[in-house]
RNA sequence: GGGCCGUUAGCUCAGUCGGUAGAGCAACAGACUUUUAAUCUGUGGGUCGCUGGUUCGACUCCAGCACGGCUCACCA
């Protein structure tokens, strides 16, 4: 029996069959429904008296999830986009004829629009006692098992769809996701904030160190690559004299997937003029908070994955090299120099690569020895120049950067920094990465020399940063997995 | 890409020492007008992920492959 064929696919194609040639239509476009269920049971919900109830005229649509037959009579529960609620079927009611035709034809799965009456049960419970029912679309294959519904995880990623139906705690999962998404496009447009949309295929990968997805454009015939970030553009949109502009789209990078990552993934990235990493730091908070409590019933406290995160700010703010002190036991003057960080990495077994600068290194160690441990938000700042190409140097400090990252429960959730503006420093930078991609760094960044153009123009000092979506919605469901916050997740493709 | 684990009916899962597979739900037939995972009686349903190998005999042991999960590496 092929999967295609299965005994329940043939049998429920026979009824579809016969109902038709009842004379019944199996997917009718004219059922409207009067009432949610939701609201149905908002309204009555708290009404007892039986002839209040046998009063109120219902028209409501939904997917047949239970069936329990007496015979004559049937109780279905009925579930729509809002609720669940049962529905009574009696044969008296409806005619014996079209009750046995058509309604004894129909099965778990099926959409179905009903009419009638409210009544209780002599157990209490609010029901609709139908006196019409239409199909409104016939369900050929079975839906998994009421009781375990859909366990088996390749299923649910590969057919999302029954894994809404069956599991209701994804489908809430999502309507966080939108709640987190919409509060933090409310967020910025009440700070004055343009939503702007950038091109997603680039002629030029810029604006992140990472790999791209190669595409080619035939009438044009040339190389695009998706974009890995919309930085650039977003950059060139403040030359072009917007002074607040944000962006919450998709990126795509060229690399391993896991728990953590998916090769397009939800960024949001916004840049403000007239404004530095420090005050980004404070919007940032003021953001997440925002977002926090909106989809948490106005707490700050989150559990995840069995551990406690407070958002309740202010948040931690940690050097780079402070960060090594208190969470990896290294002493100050180990993470001054070169001969000390080495040390540093001696000491916990990791092998130091040669084409590692001294930023590099302090990057790696904080990277392999802190990160983990950021459970609580933490910002972590002062980040070393040759790993912020696109970031201000530190006015005090030339081979620091006014950059900063944000982690929460082990993982970077965020990456800001005040905007390198100096056109001829920035040409520089570009040198260096392409010296590094020359090298064989195929993460390295490209020469952007449109960009460049763009700085020469002169953009006023700006501040920028970026949110990770997926792991903030990981953080704020208790999720384990980026796959869980990602509708349709990449998957191997299955013969 | 490496390591470990998994893949058995539509779904959720058992399967002993190597002797050609079971349960619950779902399905089908029947009974039933107040159930809540309704109940009761009966019936059907399997390329045991795929391909090889060992063996008289493989769901079971071995190898390879596919897909998935966890994890390491890379990254956000």
């Amino acid at each position: 029996m092929s999967k295609e064929e299965n005994s329940q696919v043939v049998v429920r194609k026979e009824k579809l069959a016969a109902i038709v040639q009842a004379g019944v239509s199996a997917y009718p476009n004219d059922f409207r429904p009067q009432q949610s269920l939701a609201q149905l049971l908002d309204t009555h919900g708290n009404q007892q008296d039986e002839a209040i109830l046998a009063t109120v005229s219902v028209r409501v649509a939904g997917r047949i999830m239970l069936l329990r037959s007496f015979g004559k009579l049937t109780f279905a529960t009925l579930r729509d986009a809002t609720s669940s609620m049962q529905v009574a079927v009696q044969r008296d009611e409806v005619g014996a004829d079209i009750y046995n035709t058509v309604f004894k034809k129909l099965d778990v799965g099926d959409w179905i629009g009903v009419e009638g009456f409210l009544f209780r049960t002599k157990t209490g419970e609010l029901t609709v006692r139908v006196q019409r029912f239409c199909l409104l679309a016939k369900a050929l294959r079975p839906l998994p098992e009421k009781w375990h519904g859909l366990e088996d995880i390749e299923t649910r990623y590969r057919q999302r769809y029954l894994d809404l139906i069956v599991n209701p705690e994804v489908r809430t999962l999502f309507q966080t996701r939108s709640k987190i998404v919409g509060r933090i496009r409310a967020t910025m447009e009440e700070n004055g904030f343009l939503e702007v949309e950038t091109p997603m295929m680039h002629p030029i990968p810029g604006g992140a160190v990472a790999r791209p997805f190669v595409t080619h454009h035939n009438a044009l015939d040339r190389e695009l690559y998706l974009r890995i970030a919309p930085e650039l553009y977003l950059k060139r949109l403040i030359v072009g004299g917007f002074e607040k502009v944000f962006e919450i789209n998709r990126n795509f990078r060229n690399e391993g997937l896991s728990t953590r990552h998916n090769p397009e993934f939800t960024m949001m990235e916004f840049y403000q003029a007239f404004t530095d990493y420090h005050e980004l730091m404070a919007f940032v908070e003021h953001l997440v908070v925002q977002v926090v409590q909106h989809v948490n019933e106005g707490r700050l406290v989150v559990e995840h994955q069995g551990v406690r995160i407070d958002f309740t700010p202010p948040w931690s703010r940690l050097t780079l090299q402070e960060a090594l002190v208190r969470h990896a036991g290294a002493t100050l003057a180990e993470t001054l120099d070169r001969q000390g960080l080495a040390a540093l990495a001696a000491k916990h077994g990791m092998e130091v690569k040669p084409e590692w600068d001294d930023g590099a290194l302090l990057l790696e160690l904080f990277e392999t020895l802190v990160e983990e441990k950021l459970i609580q938000p933490t910002f972590i700042k002062d980040y070393p120049i040759s790993v912020s190409p696109l970031s201000r140097r530190s006015t005090t400090n030339p081979e620091i950067a006014d950059r900063f990252e944000l982690f929460i429960g082990g993982w970077e959730i965020a990456n800001a920094f005040s905007e390198l503006n100096d056109p001829q420093d920035q040409a520089e930078r570009f040198h260096a990465q392409m010296q590094a991609k020359n090298a064989g760094n195929l993460e390295a960044m490209h020469f952007d020399d449109d960009y460049i153009r763009a700085l020469e123009y002169g953009m006023p000092p700006t501040g920028g940063a970026g949110i990770g979506i997926d792991r903030l919605v990981m953080l704020l469901t208790n999720s384990s997995a980026i796959r869980d916050v990602i509708l349709f997740p990449q998957m191997r493709s299955r013969d």
